[in-house]
DNA sequence: CTCTTGCTTCGACATCTTTCAATATTGTAG
DNA sequence: CTACAATATTGAAAGATGTCGAAGCAAGAG
């Protein structure tokens, strides 16, 4: 099957993520590696309208309202969702280009060809 | 804790990823928020044969061996990679049902948000 | 057996993250 | 303007993470 025998480490040139690539998608993965930001995703995205104020948010986690609005802030550095104010109340939806873009990425991965380069 | 007045906000109950699932797919994403794991991710991924050994990761990083080992071992962990040994060296691949479950995650993400016109 | 090579584990340290209480900001109502 | 309600920002403490050098382990060669 595979034989790269000879020597052992020809130095696997270039893989098709390059660096800059790597560094601004791992800031997406990133935002989604903890449990909270992943489940205030799914809540945002899981609207019918497509958005949520945040004090309909912050009660379904048992954190602080700081600590929540650290966790969006993350989000919404990332990419991931945008934020609007209307009146005294915050809503925030998400932005699929960031989702399908990261979702290109991993589907690239498992079809082990080349990594699209977004 | 949390504990506001339900003036504005029902505290919208449940969004469709349950506590616990959010905790094990945040492993996946946070071992992907890196971007030298994501890095060694694409390299693996892009070998033609599916893997790559260890001493060919290795020189393509600015970093020193057991950092790189660290890494491809937190993948591992995630379920992202699989590793194997023969003889001397130790060869990595791509276990694509990981990287598509995340996959399906984003794309749910994203469809879920349907435009509404009323 | 001993030596060497490829890789992993250990121990340590600096940096980054998560979290909260306190405070600031923004908008609405009186 | 004052008061209040919804979010955001600040600052600090506890914990997690990335990194390295040194040491350990496994396998092949002599």
């Amino acid at each position: 099957m595979s034989k790269q025998e000879a020597s052992c480490c020809e130095p696997l040139s270039e893989g098709p993520l390059a660096e800059q690539q790597a560094a601004e998608l791992s800031t997406m993965f990133k935002a989604l590696g903890d449990p909270v930001r992943l489940r205030l995703l799914s809540m945002i995205a899981s609207q019918p309208d497509g958005e949520v104020c945040v004090c309909e948010l912050t009660p379904a986690f048992d954190l602080s309202q700081p600590t929540i609005s650290h966790h969006l802030k993350l989000l919404r550095q990332a990419g991931l969702v945008d934020s609007e104010r209307r009146g005294t109340w915050v809503y925030y939806r998400v932005r699929p280009e960031t989702t399908d873009r990261m979702a290109a990425v991993l589907s690239s991965v498992s079809s082990e060809r080349r990594v699209v380069t977004a």
